[in-house]
DNA sequence: CACGGGATGGGGGTCAGCCCTGATGGACGA
DNA sequence: TCGTCCATCAGGGCTGACCCCCATCCCGTG
């Protein structure tokens, strides 16, 4: 029988050592790489020939997020499970949009890790009970409305803007960082808070940080 | 030999588990109380008769901190061990302030926290190597400038107004809740800025909820 | 009592954040 | 090829954030 092997994202050292743990201590799962960051699991998942790749939603220089679209893109062959601190719809929507089979919270327990890692592997989508909620909530409400997801989603650039804004940088220095103009990053910032229905950079900040995309 | 008898909390039962697997694996450490926020903490530490208890900085209810300070106050025997994420001067000096003994970053290799507790335990103090920067630096500075640390330099209505600040009200908003004029709002946020040497409300917002003052 | 610190304000200034309209070029799918 | 989305930028306007100097009042302490 043919171990299931894993790809471990997680730019915490000891939690991916605890990590790690939890999975090799099973007979038919196997850590066979490891990343610190985003850019380390797209390499990894280049040469590693894992079958399911873990990421952590969380990780410096690119996201978890971001990974797993460019991970899915370069690599179908490989399942994705989002790993996150932060039981929040919208991240789990993302999760499933840029192709993650499952999404776990770092609240639940390690058996219903194991368990997700399988039912990713059966191919079945895993669904921790919170999102079922979501889900439905959502569906519900789309139904009602008639409508799509709305879809408010943040593209690859905004969501940088979002992590530069949330470090505290100013329109200024996030212009001179991104060589582009700062009435862009207004521009940017403009359709950030409009789409996430915020009001200044503050909220923004609260929720880059609450989501886990920003250190405070 | 007696073995460390540890209270771990985390409020990732994923992480929490990682970890006790981590310690578990030592034959002079054992891990005899969990806990998942930092009231469970505090009552944890009340009852389980622990030496060392090893707290996640960012925990809801109540932060590693804040359970720190409290845990050191009703049980000064226990030995602390901070758990972060944030590789930051300011928290570093906060979590000695409160009484632990020890900062670790979860960046760190699993035998580095076991070092950690040993030396806690050892009753040495354990400084992650970027720590020892940053003692340093301050230390220079402090002799440079001939003054001591100015302890909790707010006084208590500029920290209400930290907090209502962080929480992302607007001056003209905190002014209405205090029912004072907005001119005053300006002048105490003024003060504050130049006190801890911050540039504007975003960074006040960061320090506030690293500091555990108001949540994300 | 006099003095200092804390809280409260006013006047007046600069600058950045935030918003609107409108426009261009490139990429990508129908 | 055409429409759509994304990223880029300009001009111009409003408001709030942030800063300076200064004044008042209360309070506790030397």
């Amino acid at each position: 029988m043919n171990k299931t092997r894993i790809l471990l994202a997680d730019d915490h050292a000891l939690v991916r050592r605890g990590l790690r743990l939890i999975l090799d201590a099973e007979p038919d799962l196997e850590v066979v790489a490891e990343a610190a960051d985003g850019a380390e699991a797209v390499a990894a998942a280049d040469e590693s020939e894992a079958d399911l790749a873990i990421l952590d939603i969380a990780m410096p220089r690119m996201t978890g997020l971001q990974a797993a679209r460019e991970i899915s893109r370069r690599a179908p062959g490989i399942r994705i499970l989002i790993l996150s601190m932060y039981d929040n719809e919208q991240y789990f929507f993302e999760s499933l949009k840029v192709g993650a089979s499952g999404y776990v919270l770092k609240s639940v327990a390690d058996q219903d890790l194991l368990e997700a890692c399988r039912a990713t592997m059966r191919g079945e989508p895993f669904l921790y009970p919170g999102a079922v909620t979501a889900l439905i909530r959502d569906y519900l409400q789309r139904d009602r409305e008639g409508e799509r997801i709305p879809d408010s989603i943040l593209t690859p650039r905004e969501e940088e803007i979002v992590k530069l804004i949330a470090e505290g940088n100013s329109a200024k220095e996030i212009a001179e960082t991104l060589v582009i103009s700062v009435k862009t990053v207004d521009r940017h910032r403009a359709n950030i808070l409009q789409k996430l229905g915020m009001r200044d950079r503050l909220e923004l900040t609260r929720y880059a940080i609450r989501a886990g995309l920003v250190e405070p």
